[in-house]
DNA sequence: CTCAAAATATGAGATATCTCATATTATTTG
DNA sequence: CAAATAATATGAGATATCTCATATTTTGAG
């Protein structure tokens, strides 16, 4: 994890309006903070000093359940909060945030700032969008997980993340994030091949019958 | 649906202090609205034109899927946000709003209040916390009903919802709730019965092994 | 009070999903 | 660069869960 310092802070600072997110002066205490790939921008159980505002870059969101299983939870894109419920709740089960490509946040000191941040509208307003669309996107997966096989669900996650027609993700991601086995998983890719939707390149998938998927994904229009 | 007029309203609106919930003057708009059990308070696809906090009762919150399921997202208890969404969003998909208990709630007509209530800390800070913990009980939700099977969901939620030690809840509810089919759950708790877990009593259950029953759900300390 | 609708109940067979075992191939790290 | 670790891959058998069929009992509306 790095630090930006000097111009390099600065630049971030003006490039992304901070104005927008917070109606009173932050700049004092803000820090901007870059972490790798892979990194844990918060370590699951470990309580976070800063609540963290992603500029750029993606993170996944993880629990580990008493029987050992992970679940990854959700991905977090840039313009999203972190550590907003450690902010709002004194008491509260941290999950573990890993960074899945280079990710820049804001980090605001929580100890300086909570106070003003709870009585700041123009903040309360963004974080209140923000925690709104969580909800109802947790709703919708957790809804959306009992109703329908992974069949349906995989056909859906390979459309929004292919790219050019390609799927790429790694199964073990995946497993995770859509909450079945490897064996299971690998057992439906196999299926979609075997119906010709893809086609197997190496580990890769090549979408061959757009139609198809999108019949198996269209259970979760809304 | 009853709408509370003159001294029973008056009396609601100090009971409940909504010097509490907003930080401006409500008092000319705001209604105070009685369901009776089964009511629907916002109907599934129809925008509502209300922000509604529930006074006392109880509620459902429904969801329809494509394939005809119905899946209940949740319940609504006292001091919790119906109609919050719309409130946020200009572009939402409704959910069924529907009392189980006669429900008694403050009825805002949105159109009047919305610019206010966004720009009110007060409110906003009593909705952040509200929504913060709606998401992150969607967010265990899903993952647990991924991690776990219906033997460790059904004994936390019986526990939960027992009474004296006695199971009573609707089979059709709790399927919809715990996302399975009326077959299955049956099927559970007979082996429950057979365990000698509970013990059937007309159409009522008995805990017979409390301890049985905490080992299971156990799973889901955090 | 009556009838229709909803809820309860149970069986049998199908399917979705999991566990475990084992190999091979990438990737990471000292 | 080598060894350790993580990811990919596949088979076989177990189990969780679903679908459908059907019967009985309870509840709600007129």
């Amino acid at each position: 994890m790095e630090i930006y310092k000097g111009e390099k802070k600065w630049l971030y600072l003006q490039k992304n309006s901070i104005a927008d997110l917070f109606s009173f002066p932050v700049e004092e205490f803000i820090e901007v903070h870059e972490y790798q790939r892979n990194d844990w921008i918060i370590q699951e159980g470990m309580r976070p000093d800063f609540l963290f505002y992603v500029l750029e870059g993606k993170a996944k969101i993880y629990i580990t359940h008493q029987n050992g299983k992970v679940s990854l939870i959700n991905f977090i894109n840039a313009n999203e909060y972190i550590g907003e419920m450690e902010l709002l709740h004194d008491v509260y089960y941290t999950k573990g945030i890993q960074a899945s490509t280079k990710t820049i946040c804001f980090a605001l000191p929580i100890h300086y700032y909570r106070k003003q941040l709870l009585e700041d509208a123009k903040f309360l307003r963004e974080l209140t969008k923000f925690l709104s669309v969580k909800a109802s996107v947790m709703a919708a997966k957790y809804t959306q997980s009992l109703a329908f096989p992974l069949e349906n669900r995989l056909a859906y996650f390979i459309l929004q993340t292919a790219d050019e027609g390609i799927y790429k993700e790694g199964h073990v991601t995946v497993c995770d994030y859509l909450g079945v086995s490897y064996r299971h998983l690998l057992h439906v890719l196999a299926q979609f091949c075997d119906k010709g939707y893809l086609q197997k390149q190496g580990r890769n998938y090549q979408i061959k019958q757009y139609h198809s998927l999108h019949e198996l994904a269209e259970v979760f229009k809304n």
